[in-house]
RNA sequence: GGACGUUUAGCUCAGUUGGUUAGAGCGUUCGAUUCACAUUCGAAAGGUCGCAGGUUCGAAUCCUGCAACGUCCACCA
């Protein structure tokens, strides 16, 4: 038998000075280190470390990139957990890992935490104080920080990716990404530039995206009036300062109140000023709402422009781009903000009596998603994304379209996961995704702030306005925002004069719908070959919250530029949120930050904290207790291990050889619930079920392995081999889950030639369930006795006389395994009689009576009392068990199994139930 | 207005395709400290599985309705 035994216990000076408790703080950073120093962190130098990864397989996450913006939150610390045990996990596997790092731009976001935070230090207008070169440093420089603090953050997560390897969403290669993927949407159509209505935030003077505006519930007027006493019917609005660019009032074509003036024009003066209306019939017009007609405002509302652009009606624009009164509104509106030419405008209507009803209803105020200010819809040039245009493909397209085949961008965003060629986990995000899907406008994707890859359109400008541009590049902005379509315009830059790019920026989303395979080098052939291997990517892991912003750009950039899906699996899990169910934010002071609590319970703790105890795509709450439990946790295996080290030696043994090895019920116990662990938590990791894979491992760590099997270990001794074959198994299973300890320990009982973190990740099978159930009724027996001891307040040390009454097969199961029950159970003696003798406590256990000497200080009434509480507890069961097996119904229908089970429960109670009487009667 | 989710022990949550008397951790109560660990060990108490119906031999689990809470989406001007 190949056990190699290692008598010396070279390290045993070591162990003897294995701290009593695990001190996390003081390894992490060197444990880190090892790792990254020894390449384990990057695909290729696996190789190099072992040769089981030369043709393997790859395995590739790419970390969602944290944004730019300053400190990474328990969030960010949930996805680290995760992607690093699926990493770790299919490391050892023997895949060949890659877990791409980096950062996104974030560009909006960013921008606004650094314009407040100039103006904070007083500077009032930073961007035109400072102009665009200038602020764009700041910006920089607070990315940059950020960026240092996000990569140790990560590192102190333990997370396994190779910053050698980081990648950004604003360097150059994403740049080149960024740009070919622009031309060729430009080239397909995909792109254009068009005048429509766009969110506008006045605040911050860009346009935003759908996702990027918030409905929040305010109260507001709404008001019915008539634009003038001429005018037949009444309308009503939230906003009568919007009114001046009303072209139409749209009624039901069913509404027979208004069918007369259908199709007419009218003039009317609106608070002084003449404005044409034009009557509609549109079905999109609630009949119930209000008066049922409704003034339509095409300029300063989306679903106002749609129905204007239905019936052929012109655009008014009256608020311009600061949130103020345009010249429209006439002159004693200009320049007033919208706010107070609202309360101008029904101050002026109810003088002219016009005001028919006014009442306080709740609406939902759009609001920018960062810095929260009320976002007007204006018309202007921007450049949008096409999702509903047909265009010719550009290759083979998901196994479905072939190349030159026509469909639009939505198609591919649907069959993508129609298909099952993406699988979305958990199921119930699916609707969510189609629900977005189905409903997307075209994307407009232009920004008009500075932080970001500049939209990669170049014009040639006429000297005049050449010498405009290179005086007030700014002002230039405005005018170009303004022009029509520009006469010469190139998509690379061009060399020559008085070329100019595209002041505008691109939505963040643009870049970071590329992330999968603009990180693996797209466009850049070289690279991109070397890793065409990685993509499709494994899996998406990311929070649910983003599954519009990213998860869905994703899926419409790739499958468009690729023609396959950027990942097989994405994962979408839940939100960390606070003890009391709240989110997490700064403003309410209810954060819990990964950075204080690593130094107070170690990386190992927080990490559990954040993967136990939860479920696929739910929520979590969290507090520190919770972090405090798992700290307890590793101090447990700790221990374990500590205890292990210093009292054996070390032996390296493998799984048929200790199938060969003598072994106690005890050996053969721990074994086989072992393997059968070890084969379900490989399942569960492969399924995603981290929680359950996580509980599994520690019941058995701590109950079977640590509170039972180890104290076996001491009674029954000689126990090296056995220990030794299970410790390293299971440091192996938690490695992904707690990398830091296990590494430690790993080390510490040198334990590998390599690494934990390279190590193979255990397999093999070991099963015997009739003597896990021998040993099941041991300590079934050994509670039993203990609970006697308990309930009669005998304190736990003392040694006491059991005796116990039990059939032939209990009977030899307590002789063979004596010294474990004796020992287990603190007892003098366990002797094996046909009755309990007098004066004794009694309990019923299983099939046997167990008789506890109490020295004749026994209260018999309590006794009798404790017997008949327990027989009266049993007998409700009997009579429905009985009552069930004797339906034929059930008996015919249900499976046998189930059926036999019952019969045996029944036998067990009424062994049960006629030892308690029996013992009753013999009180009397 | 639409969609999704949650409701199981005091708290946080498990509960696989319906199947034997519903589980865990924390907390609580009682007891224990030289012998790996008090960041510990032993023992116990605690639940008519949100409510009302239905399907079934059998429901925490499936169906219908209701309620409470939460999240997302949406143009009631």
């Amino acid at each position: 038998m190949a056990i190699i035994m290692d008598t010396s216990t070279p390290f045993s000076a070591d162990m003897k000075d294995l701290p009593k408790a695990y001190e996390a703080s003081n390894i992490e950073a060197d444990i880190y280190q090892k790792w990254e120093d020894s390449g384990a962190f990057n695909p290729d130098e696996l190789l190099k470390l072992d040769p089981r990864y030369k043709d393997a397989e790859p395995y590739c996450i790419v970390l969602p990139p944290p944004n730019r913006t300053g400190n990474l939150h328990m969030g960010h610390a949930k996805t680290v957990a995760i992607e690093d045990i699926l990493i770790r996990f299919h490391r050892m596997l023997g895949r060949k890992t890659y877990w791409v790092p980096g950062t996104d731009h974030a560009a909006i976001a960013t921008q606004v935490k650094v314009e407040q935070q100039l103006i904070k230090q007083g500077i009032k207008d930073p961007r035109r104080e400072l102009g665009r070169e200038k602020f764009l440093e700041k910006v920089r420089e607070f990315a940059q920080g950020s960026r240092d603090n996000i990569v140790s953050q990560c590192k102190a997560m333990g997370g396994s990716m190779d910053w050698k390897l980081e990648k950004y969403t604003l360097d150059e290669q994403r740049n080149r990404a960024v740009n070919q993927m622009f031309k060729m949407m430009h080239e397909d159509g995909l792109i254009e530039r068009g005048y429509r209505v766009v969110n506008w935030d006045p605040r911050f003077k860009t346009t935003l995206s759908d996702d990027e505006v918030l409905h929040k519930e305010t109260q507001a007027e709404l008001i019915t009036f008539k634009y003038d006493k001429d005018f037949p019917i009444a309308i009503s609005t939230t906003r009568p300062e919007t009114k001046f660019g009303d072209t139409a009032v749209a009624v039901n074509p069913d509404d027979k109140r208004y069918a007369q003036y259908v199709g007419q024009t009218f003039t009317a003066n609106y608070c002084g000023k003449e404005i044409t209306v034009k009557v509609v019939a549109d079905k999109e017009v609630d009949m119930n709402f209000g008066t049922g007609a409704l003034g339509v405002t095409p300029a300063h509302s989306m679903i106002d422009a749609e129905i204007a652009e239905r019936h052929g009606l012109p655009m008014v624009q009256v608020i311009n781009e600061e949130g103020c009164m345009k010249n429209e509104a006439g002159p004693e509106f200009f320049n007033l903000t919208t706010i107070e030419a609202r309360k101008k405008a029904v101050q002026m209507l109810d003088d002219n009596g016009l005001v028919l009803e006014r009442k306080d209803i709740l609406q939902n105020l759009m609001v920018a998603e960062r810095g929260g200010e009320t976002v007007e819809q204006l018309p202007m040039f921007q450049w949008f994304v096409r999702v509903n245009k047909k265009f010719k493909l550009r290759q083979d397209t998901l196994r479905k379209w072939k190349k030159g085949d026509e469909a639009t961008l939505k198609d591919l965003m649907r069959h993508s996961v129609e298909s099952g060629q993406i699988r979305i986990l958990p199921e119930n995000q699916v609707k969510i995704y189609f629900h977005w899907v189905d409903n997307l406008r075209d994307w407009c994707i232009s920004r008009q702030i500075w932080f970001g890859h500049q939209i990669p359109v170049w014009y040639k400008l006429q000297s005049d306005m050449y010498e405009t541009y290179e005086r007030d590049p700014d002002s230039f902005a405005r005018t170009i925002r303004s022009l029509g379509n520009s006469p010469i315009v190139a998509l690379e830059k061009p060399e020559g004069e008085r070329w100019v790019q595209h002041p505008d920026t691109l939505d963040t989303w643009f870049s970071s719908g590329m992330w999968t395979f603009s990180t693996l080098g797209w466009p850049d052939e070289n690279e991109w070959n070397k890793n065409r291997a990685y993509h499709p990517t494994d899996v998406l892991e990311t929070g649910r919250d983003i599954i519009f912003f990213w998860v869905a750009r994703m899926i419409l950039m790739t499958t468009y530029a690729l023609g396959e899906v950027p990942f097989n699996d994405a994962y979408l899990h839940g939100l960390v949120l606070d003890e009391k169910g709240r989110k997490m934010s700064k403003s309410l002071g209810n954060t819990i930050e990964p950075l204080e609590m690593i130094p107070k319970y170690g990386t190992d703790a927080v990490r559990l904290s954040l993967v136990m105890g939860t479920s696929p795509g739910m929520d979590q709450k969290l507090s520190e207790d919770k972090i405090k439990d798992f700290r307890n946790f590793t101090n447990k295996l700790w221990n374990i291990s500590r205890f292990i080290l210093q009292s054996t030696s070390r032996a390296v043994i493998s799984t048929e050889d200790v199938g060969r090895l003598e072994k106690s019920l005890a050996d053969k116990w721990i074994l086989s619930k072992y393997y059968d662990v070890q084969n379900r938590v490989t399942q569960l990791l492969e399924q995603y079920q981290f929680s359950q894979a996580g509980e599994l491992l520690r019941d058995f760590t701590w109950g079977d392995f640590a509170d039972w099997y180890l104290e076996v270990a001491k009674i029954e001794k000689n126990k090296d081999a056995m220990l030794w074959h299970i410790l390293p198994r299971l440091l192996k299973l938690w490695h992904p889950f707690m990398p830091f300890v296990t590494e430690y320990i790993w080390e510490v009982g040198k334990m590998g030639e390599q690494s934990l973190i390279v190590s193979e990740w255990p397999s093999g099978e070991m099963k015997d369930e009739g003597l896990v159930k021998d040993f099941e009724q041991v300590k079934n027996l050994i509670t039993d006795l203990r609970r006697l001891r308990s309930e009669n307040g005998v304190e736990p040390v003392k040694l006491v006389d059991f005796a116990v009454v039990a059939d032939e097969a209990s009977r030899r199961l307590i002789e063979e395994n004596m010294e474990v029950v004796k020992a287990m159970s603190r007892a003098q003696s366990v002797t094996l009689v046909e009755s309990i003798a007098e004066g004794w406590a009694t309990a019923v256990s299983g099939t046997m009576t167990i008789g506890l000497d109490l020295a004749g200080a026994i209260d018999v009434a309590a006794e009798k009392s404790k017997l008949q509480k327990e027989i009266d507890g049993l007998k409700p069961y009997i009579a429905s068990t009985e009552a069930k097996l004797q339906n034929k119904e059930f008996t015919s229908k249900a499976p046998e199994k189930v059926v036999a089970g019952m019969q045996a429960k029944l036998d067990e109670a009424k062994a049960k139930i006629s030892a308690l009487e029996e013992r009753l009667t013999s009180l009397k």
